[in-house]
DNA sequence: AAGGCAGTCAACCGCTCGCAT
DNA sequence: GATGCGAGCGGTTGACTGCCT
């Protein structure tokens, strides 16, 4: 569908940064009369910027109940968290942390966080030889290696509440031992509160697991345009076993996303609205994000 | 002191979504 | 169902800053 630019170019709007003048302007208005529609807002206002530019300025900046500073380990792990359920769904994961803004979220991630999870093996790996799809193996043990490191995180929690010493608890997990951790995680499943373990002890998580090996589909917002891009990579020869394989993994993958939608009452509206985590958050809050990274 | 470089973050851009007509 | 519009989202850019040589 067609639409015109939000901003009439040809009327010279002010872009870049703001003065605190035009803040000072956005903020009174915005106090005395709400935003109303953004696309009035600056003329109502006296602001020679475009609706977008303002709300943009008052949402990441102005809004007086954002929290600034540094992100607590508290935070950090919630987002690697929520990350690692949603995607790159930064509106979502903003929602989960009161104060803090989706831009805000984005930036840290992407010049903290990323860095962070590379150093600890969990990043995404460089592109490999052109064997087989690789883009799509390499995002499926990209994606097993977060789910099983998000669980762990879980579990680390789980085992605090009931004892001290988290640390101990984390040291003694093997990064790779999958066996080890799914008896953990059936343990710890028992404990309905803790999201991650239960997505992980759960047929659909075991199921999950076992099809890592094979191609699984890169996460975007729209699952059928998932399928068709992933059903029209080019497999190894482009055979049709292949590319059954394909289409066999991404129906696993909808079915892990289903299950978190459907029976955990994940993403609910358009942008979440959900909680992970259970009442007893403050339990999660003292296993310290560096016993982990 | 000055230039180069990398890291950070505010702001912009282009797209999609939801709703109204 | 098609179209138009406002709002919001995620990716990207570019200015700024601090460190290093």
């Amino acid at each position: 569908m067609g639409r015109a630019p939000c901003c009439d170019r040809t009327k010279g709007l002010k872009k870049g940064p703001w003065t605190p003048e035009e803040d000072k302007l956005l903020v009174d208005y915005i106090q005395a009369n709400g935003h109303g529609s953004w696309r009035l807002l600056p003329k109502l206002a006296g602001l020679n910027r475009c609706g977008k530019s303002c709300r943009l300025r008052w949402t990441n900046y102005l809004r007086p109940d954002i929290k600034r500073g540094p992100f607590s380990p508290e935070e950090q792990k919630s987002i690697v968290q929520l990350h690692a359920i949603v995607g790159n769904k930064w509106s979502m994961i903003a929602a989960q942390l009161p104060g803090r803004t989706d831009n805000e979220i984005k930036n840290y991630w992407n010049t903290h966080l990323k860095k962070q999870l590379r150093r600890m093996g969990l990043a995404e790996p460089p592109p490999g030889p052109a064997a087989g799809c690789p883009a799509a193996r390499h995002m499926a043990q990209w994606e097993t290696a977060r789910l099983e490191a998000e669980a762990r995180l879980s579990l680390l929690a789980s085992s605090s509440s009931g004892a001290t010493g988290t640390t101990a608890a984390t040291t003694t997990i093997s990064a790779s031992s999958s066996s080890t951790f799914a008896a953990a995680g059936e343990k710890a499943a028992s404990k309905p509160a803790d999201i991650f373990l239960r997505l992980w002890s759960s047929d659909i998580g075991d199921s999950f697991r076992s099809k890592a090996a094979a191609p699984a589909p890169v996460r975007r917002n729209d699952v059928v345009i998932i399928k068709q891009e992933a059903q029209a990579l080019p497999g190894p020869g482009d055979d049709s076993s292949a590319a059954s394989n394909e289409t066999e993994a991404l129906e696993e993958y909808q079915m892990f996303l289903d299950f978190a939608g459907e029976e955990l009452g994940l993403f609910h509206g358009r942008h979440g609205g959900f909680s992970l985590f259970p009442p007893h958050d403050d339990v999660l809050a003292e296993a310290s994000l560096d016993t982990a990274f």
